[in-house]
DNA sequence: ACCTGAACACCGTTCAAGT
DNA sequence: ACCTGAACACCGTTCAAGT
């Protein structure tokens, strides 16, 4: 489902390896994260080592299309989510889903950072979410129930950092991003005491800011103690 | 300066090269995380790859002692500010310098998650940070700064969130932690508008709470939308 | 005691040889 | 066209041989 309309169609033992292939790696890389061997996957779908990499020419390839999955799979869960009677409990119920997802499979949150950067079809899957993200997040800020400069960037990189900071302790008590999810969306809720520090995030093409412009950008140092001379980018 | 104090004294060369050797790895680690090689660090510190072994018995070892400085340094960061006239704004400079240091070291963030568990030197260390932690935390949190449901266990593990959030534009945006720190301490703001879902977690002995038992646990399921039957451990 | 470098079992990746 | 498995350059780790 994923690269499937490539081109002319694939030969019927080669559709079907394929399918063995990522069928084999989702099953293998959700247990293990992404780090568990080519190797393994290919014992565990039955074929050659080096048939992994005539379908994928590198494993972060493969890893990409599986994550690609996932993030379709939650931007369908966004969709569904995107007339909801309350945009607010809308956009948490997303945010659970979304952390939910990642400590299920441990590969898509380690992956998100290696690859993200320059592969072309987590890209797309990325921005679809995004999207779908930026349109639960406004419909959540125009009911009032987060506050106005927070974006759906920002909502999709915090929920990393709240499956992120339960980690650690995933084996003891995996439940306890539930804990951190709480504390983050406290963070995010009308009415907002301070601005945020810094222009929101920008994972889109430009280096930052073009076409319609983050809502809550530039906004003054607020709370902040330490020396941060604001926004300068590269030092 | 990190386990020095063992058995006899090393040897005049011994010493010289295991110094070297943690000054390589530092920087090599710092620069590239722990994911640089071995071989690579030995080249560095100009000897050879097996005295590297002899040194740590293995690489995660290695990477546990430049973590535990890393760990010491925080922790005195924030021994210095247990005593500052202004709690709350003492608690937000040292999460900033927590931050700040994951961002020049990508090592120490990685390095938590799969050595915390079982490395004697690293628990020692961690738990250390962890201790001051909840002193700058509990004075805070009684100034009314900070809702009174949130540990120092809490502030460390959100801390790898923040930070692990803006990594994957940390190259881009390299300032973008201070914007998530922000929303995060925005959440652990007084007043709470609701109580924080789960107990707070324990990384200390015990599987779930003995001694001194965190503030605010066991709260109502507040603002889940999604079914979550509460605190169960493992399923 | 400590250092060295060859050797080992792994890894991701390549590619000639098969069908 | 596609699959296979041997081969390659790497990795972390071990260990006999040196000083």
């Amino acid at each position: 489902m994923s690269a499937a309309s490539q081109s002319r169609p694939l030969r019927a033992d080669a559709a079907r390896n394929r399918q063995l292939l990522l069928d084999a790696a989702a099953m293998i890389f959700a247990e293990h994260g992404m780090q568990a061997s080519v190797a393994q996957i290919a014992r565990q779908a039955g074929i050659a080592k080096g048939t992994v990499f005539r379908h994928f020419p590198t494993k972060d390839d493969l890893v990409a299309a599986i994550v690609c999955d996932q993030l379709d799979y939650l931007s369908a869960a966004g969709t569904a989510l995107s007339d909801a009677a309350d945009p607010t409990a809308a956009l948490l119920e997303f945010m659970t889903s979304v952390v939910e997802l990642q400590t299920r499979d441990r590969s898509l949150c380690q992956a998100a950072v290696g690859i993200f950067q320059d592969n072309q079809e987590i890209q797309a899957c990325a921005d679809r979410l995004t999207k779908i993200t930026e349109i639960l997040t406004e419909r959540a800020r125009l009911q009032g129930g987060i506050r106005g400069d927070v974006t759906g960037q920002d909502v999709i990189l915090l929920l990393r950092g709240v499956y992120q900071a339960a980690a650690p302790l995933s084996d003891r008590q995996p439940t306890l991003w539930r804990r951190f999810l709480a504390v983050v969306f406290e963070g995010l809720r009308s009415p907002a005491a301070y601005p945020l520090p810094l222009p929101a995030p920008d994972l889109f093409r430009s280096p930052l800011g073009d076409g319609q412009s983050p809502p809550g950008a530039r906004a003054p140092t607020s709370l902040q103690i330490r020396d941060d001379r604001g926004n300068s980018e590269e030092p």
